[in-house]
DNA sequence: AATCCACAGGAAGTGCTGGGCG
DNA sequence: CGCCCAGCACTTCCTGTGGATT
């Protein structure tokens, strides 16, 4: 065990980062190669801001990883310095603000009113957000981040109330930009909703190879000193990315975090090798939080398909899985939740990309889901085994 | 051609939490 | 204090259905 001296000594000596921020998710970099199209065209949509008239709603669309957020808050920074506080905006992520009251409330605090995390009813939130906006009188630019994360749970009650928000509206001015990854996403939209926020429309498509490997060299140049990525690390990363629909997020993440293998091994260089103990040291963090996060009976519900898988069992069913899971549950001296609800659970771990689930008609003997187990049965095990309940469940399990 | 299995998955409602407001 | 609110995990009750078997 190396002592905090020598750990510190040794990150300070590091001689492959020259500037390790660069490579972190939230670092939005001066230039952003490939995304020219993109960051024309929102500009030119929002430069109507800049002499006081309301830029159409925007609708941009795209997978994880091509650059939505990046150019959106790129292409916003250049125009709230060029329009000198006459124009702002405010940041919103429906994935940590994943409900109508949150979303709303985040725009209140943005707006300097004060509203409580909950308890009040939604319309007395809308109210004073109407208050606040007004007060502020100003051009406001909301950006809501991964939008189908809100209207998918709550309806979009929220996004009625925005989108017409400046009818009641006299010193300032709305206008929105919803991000999302989810292509179908527009069906769920009340059909006024639709039209007012997709008056414009925006596509990005994902990075290929070629391209990831052009943004990855310039990030690397920023990041690294020179020469401690071996030869075919980036193509390597940029490789990987691409087969995961071009996402650049992904393709950062696997750099920094080989680099960071690299580091801690003392390792002068970044090697392919670190590359793809870094791919698989992500693959599986990620599976492991996530099934560290999930409530019982969805770790029960996955433990059930594990098991299953264990056993060999070739063709798994919705009713086998509910079987198995009742067996352990009452193992445990818990109710059993019923079958309808664990069919839920199943639609949230094919979400997950936990399990894969898919609806199969075996004609006389019925029609169920057919499921299969997507993650590696070792992050399985070892993201259920944090748990203790679930430890000593699959403990006498064999 | 009709039947019928083994579920899928929609709709509505319940009970609880963690907080309002007057 | 009593009543109201949103959100969640879950239940109850329900209608719908692809296709192998009869």
């Amino acid at each position: 065990m190396a002592s905090v001296e020598e750990i510190f000594e040794r990150y300070l000596s590091s001689r492959i980062f020259k500037d390790r921020e660069k490579l972190l998710p939230d670092y939005v970099p001066e230039e952003l190669p490939h995304r020219d199209e993109q960051i024309r065209r929102l500009a030119t949509v929002l430069a109507p801001a800049l002499v006081g008239s309301r830029p159409s709603n925007v609708f941009i669309y795209g997978l994880t990883g091509t650059g939505k957020t990046a150019v959106t808050k790129y292409v916003l920074r250049k125009l709230r310095e060029k329009a000198r506080a006459r124009v702002e905006y405010v940041y919103i992520n429906c994935r940590q603000n994943n409900t109508s009251y949150r979303v709303l409330a985040e725009l209140a605090k943005y707006l300097g009113v004060k509203v409580p995390f909950t308890g009040l009813a939604l319309g007395e939130v809308m109210k004073r957000v109407l208050r606040g906006l007004e007060r502020k009188k100003r051009m406001l630019i909301v950006v809501l981040d991964e939008i189908d994360n809100l209207v998918k749970r709550n309806g979009d009650d929220v996004l009625y109330f925005l989108s017409r928000i400046n009818e009641q509206l006299e010193k300032s001015r709305v206008s929105l930009i919803g991000i999302t990854n989810d292509l179908k996403f527009m069906e769920f939209l009340d059909a006024r909703v639709k039209s007012s926020l997709g008056e414009e429309e925006l596509v990005f498509p994902p990075y290929n190879a070629i391209q990831l490997e052009d943004i990855l060299e310039k990030r690397a140049r920023e990041a690294f000193n020179e020469g401690v990525l071996e030869p075919g690390v980036i193509k390597r990363v940029a490789a990987i990315a691409a087969r995961q629909n071009g996402d650049c997020r992904l393709a950062l993440d696997i750099l920094l975090k080989a680099a960071d293998i690299a580091d801690r091994e003392g390792s002068p260089r970044v090697t392919l090798a670190h590359v793809d103990k870094a791919r698989q040291e992500i693959e599986k963090n990620l599976t492991i939080d996530v099934i560290k996060t999930m409530p019982l009976h969805v770790k029960l519900t996955l433990a059930a398909v594990y098991l299953l898988t264990r056993r060999g069992v070739k063709t798994i069913t919705t009713g086998m899985i509910y079987d198995t899971y009742k067996d352990l549950v009452t193992r445990v001296g818990i109710e059993p939740v019923t079958q309808r609800r664990i069919s839920d659970v199943i639609n949230e771990l094919d979400m997950l990309g936990l399990i894969n689930a898919r609806v199969v008609s075996m004609g006389r003997y019925g029609r169920t889901k057919v499921i299969s187990l997507s993650a590696s049965v070792k992050s399985v095990e070892e993201g259920l085994s944090e748990d203790l309940i679930m430890k000593t469940v699959l403990g006498n399990t064999h």
